[in-house]
DNA sequence: TAGAGTTACGAAAACGTTTTCGTGTTAAAA
DNA sequence: TTTTAACACGAAAACGTTTTCGTAACTCTA
């Protein structure tokens, strides 16, 4: 096993101190013109790369930023970190990912272990366990350090931070236009708990094309998903919810979810009572998303449009990483939803 | 914006010097207890936490290990990494996780930058396009300075290190099987291109069960599908295909799919020619996933236990990392595959 | 030929730790 | 009282860099 190569070795190579390979690795005038052409050739003969540890250590920055995901398996989360990965790359920064997979602990875990110097900033979306514990002081935290945060998607006003969110009120309200353009009337809601903040937005969404239309509230209509460890659980009891619904209320003609589980919860209940999509139910998600376009029918969506997202927020860290300004101020960007229309609408 | 705490400034806090700090925080019993506890009960109070940038840096290794997964967005992968993860916060070791998004540039990017002093030892899956130019000099060179490295999933013979993979062979064998104990004798099977190893792994089991049953192979009920860099394409070429397939033999009665997405698109086409799944067809596929799991019918899939892969990936490494024996000999480890059943079958 | 300027390099500090090896002080043993 | 041991702590090197500040040896200029 080689041992990988250091300024000291090729100092010693070359019979000069270290400070005259760094020098010279950097093409500083102060060497004079055969040296550097020496060292330089055999730096790259040797494949000579500066350790990053050290760098970082000195600079005391490490040009990498971290991205924590509450949940890889959700295809929006992967466009955001494509997104991240794009500008960071163009900026000249490197990106590690941490999953904390829901869990408030794993988030805190991995936020610390992060934060001890391995990198410069956060660009984050707060965990389901967070969310409802209503527990952000590691967050706070971070930030009293000096490590700058970026919130998006899952974000709370507690935390006075960066944050880019997409506009949730108004992508489920227009989903729900669209909904009502092709003649539906009776849209059955499926939607989380409240303390989710986007469930809780898209909620609205809802309420205000229902208003606007002057179509008067339905609780029946309205199907709260009560969130559960096991998946299986909630499908099933989703679907029954849902088959529910149909039986009371069997003049439903469309189903507006905020995520595509949801909705493919609802497709097969609709299914099961060999109703016809879209003919008789219309169903439209948030969430553009694998199930949504490999599902047969596709499914029409409210796309988030993830990399933008993950581009704005790269963007925002980085400038406030460079800025240098401690009193750089905050700024919360609002990425619009748009509606991509497929087979089931 | 406070500082963060150094073992220098408590040492100046408490006029006493580094060392004394270090060992004081260390429970040292070279340190007077009195020493002790009070430096102890200052740390905790400015929440001291060494700085992990300086211990890498010391100690020479990082006690992280990363991850390298082509594509994130298959839940397949998302299972690893949660193995991995599982292990390695066992170990005592992070993680930090790059997608090189099925780039064999940026797989040699990521691996460099990691490489560089960031982790101890790599876990990766190669991409497709590495696959593709069988160019596995990054691999090599990474070993060659000593960075162990483990492959998982899609491998190659070339690279001499610790692998972990599934009995592709095996499970596709099997797969096929459940299908013949269903009466299903025409089966058409979605497959990759060979470069691809799993694909081709997958495409011998289905050999060799038919051989087994005696039924001669037919390569009309052969699709390979072609890569693209646009997967509509992908999808609308597959889709025309297995129309054409069918309307060719229209006796197929059964489909076997290398991934859920090429099952995906055999749903999609069996339901627009009306057929019933799984009366009159059957379909099974790998990569339990997703897509499998909340289409209607809900599909049928070989697992690959994705989670239990990672887990093997981090203790191999880790043990390699832990045994500093540079002759650790390599192994391969083989997880079996496990039919999940159901609706589509 | 003295002074100034240039060239080409080295010494050393710094980043935040850990760890080895002293060493001065005090207490116990001979 | 002297020797020895235990105790409590500090100095310094090391990890791999970058960077500031010197400085010796030349080369000009006047």
């Amino acid at each position: 096993m080689k041992q990988k190569i250091t300024l000291k070795k090729i100092a010693q190579e070359f019979n000069v101190s270290i400070s005259t390979v760094s020098k010279a690795l950097k093409d500083s005038h102060e060497i004079g013109q055969e040296t550097r052409d020496r060292i330089q050739a055999f730096a790259k003969f040797y494949n000579y790369r500066p350790n990053n540890i050290a760098l970082s250590l000195k600079h005391r920055k490490t040009k990498t930023i971290g991205v924590i995901i509450p949940e890889v398996v959700h295809y929006f989360f992967a466009l955001i970190i494509e997104g991240v990965e794009q500008i960071a790359s163009q900026r000249g920064y490197n990106v590690v990912v941490a999953l904390p997979n829901e869990s408030l602990e794993k988030e805190i875990i991995n936020m610390e272990t992060l934060a001890d110097g391995l990198i410069d900033g956060f660009i984050l979306s707060l965990s389901k366990e967070t969310l409802r514990m209503q527990d952000y002081h590691h967050i706070n935290e971070a930030m009293g350090l000096g490590m700058p945060v970026v919130l998006f998607d899952r974000t709370v006003p507690e935390i006075a931070c960066d944050k880019v969110v997409v506009d949730d009120t108004q992508g489920a309200y227009n989903a729900v236009m669209h909904l009502f353009e092709r003649d539906r009337k009776n849209i059955l809601l499926l939607t989380t708990e409240d303390y989710i903040s986007v469930g809780r937005l898209r909620t609205q969404g809802y309420f205000q094309a229902l208003q606007e239309k002057g179509i008067p509230l339905n609780n029946d209509l309205i199907i709260k998903v009560v969130d559960h460890e096991n998946s299986d659980i909630i499908m099933s009891q989703l679907e029954a919810d849902i088959l529910k619904a149909f039986e009371q209320h069997p003049n439903i003609d469309a189903i507006f979810a905020v995520n595509e589980i949801y909705a493919a919860a609802a497709l097969r209940v609709v299914r099961k009572l060999e109703l016809k999509v879209p003919e008789q139910v219309s169903i439209i998600c948030f969430t553009d998303g694998l199930i949504s376009k490999y599902s047969s029918p596709t499914l029409s969506t409210v796309s988030q449009h993830g990399e933008e997202i993950g581009k704005q927020a790269a963007h925002l860290l980085i400038d406030r990483l460079e800025s240098g300004d401690e009193n750089h101020p905050v700024s919360t960007s609002v990425v619009p939803c748009s509606i991509v229309q497929r087979e089931s609408t």
